[in-house]
DNA sequence: CATTATAGTTACCTTATGCTAACTTTGCAA
DNA sequence: TTGCAAAGTTAGCATAAGGTAACTATAATG
């Protein structure tokens, strides 16, 4: 089954957050979310069912590649939401807020047709 | 308390079937929706106590002065939005659809952003 | 070494929102 | 008038996803 928003926003939280600490736990998931404990636990233990990511014995999280495939996607359409709303006169926090909420639910197609306008007139 | 996007959709179904029907029932609801007969029954109690809807002793929902400006925010951001992403080269369809589900995520800054936008460049 | 802090888990609660099954109510028709 | 069809409601189930309280296990520190 497909992820829905809120896994989807867990994995790319841990995508981010990959890119600036050496590991990634949970409590780093919880604290950047501003989630509680028990939720990213139980989160973080349905993505790892699901194959979305691998937890070692120290309880480091590593995306597979198929987690790193969505949360990458779910990343670049934030990046890019974001950037068309800011070119649209949005004001920085605005548009990451509403890319935030949007990013997961807009086609490929609209993404795509979205990206390629922004290229066109960068 | 703001409706969430289930709200929303109710309301918005109201306005469009109130445009084309006479009178606006619970089960016209449940089959433009696609959904069951008690979850719109619910759905439409839920909406009436939070005084968005008016139910007279026949069924027949008419929208409050509140319920109606929502219906009417959320059906005029469903068109807008539908016609940027038209304009962007998305096909009809898929246009709407994600219309559907952006209109009820994106802040009125981002809005009037957009609408403004396709007002200079229609 | 004993204590404390940190991380994670377990159990259970809550809300929102869909569903089915089964009941009620009402109006029309044979 | 009996009786069915249509509309609505009630009761209860499921899932998703948040929360708190309290437990465990490990690591660090006085």
């Amino acid at each position: 089954m497909a992820l829905l928003e809120s896994g989807e926003m867990y994995l790319e939280t841990i995508l981010v957050l990959s890119k600036k600490l050496p590991q990634v736990r949970s409590i780093d998931v919880a604290d950047e979310m501003g989630f509680s404990k028990p939720s990213v636990s139980r989160a973080v233990g349905i993505l790892r069912e699901k194959n979305y990511i691998v937890i070692d014995k120290n309880g480091h999280i590593t995306l597979t590649d198929e987690g790193r495939g969505i949360a990458e996607n779910i990343y670049d359409r934030h990046n890019t939401l974001a950037k068309a709303l800011q070119s649209l006169g949005v004001d920085e926090k605005t548009a990451a807020d509403d890319a935030c909420r949007i990013e997961h639910y807009i086609s490929e197609t609209t993404f795509k047709a979205i990206k390629e306008h922004m290229e066109k007139f960068n």
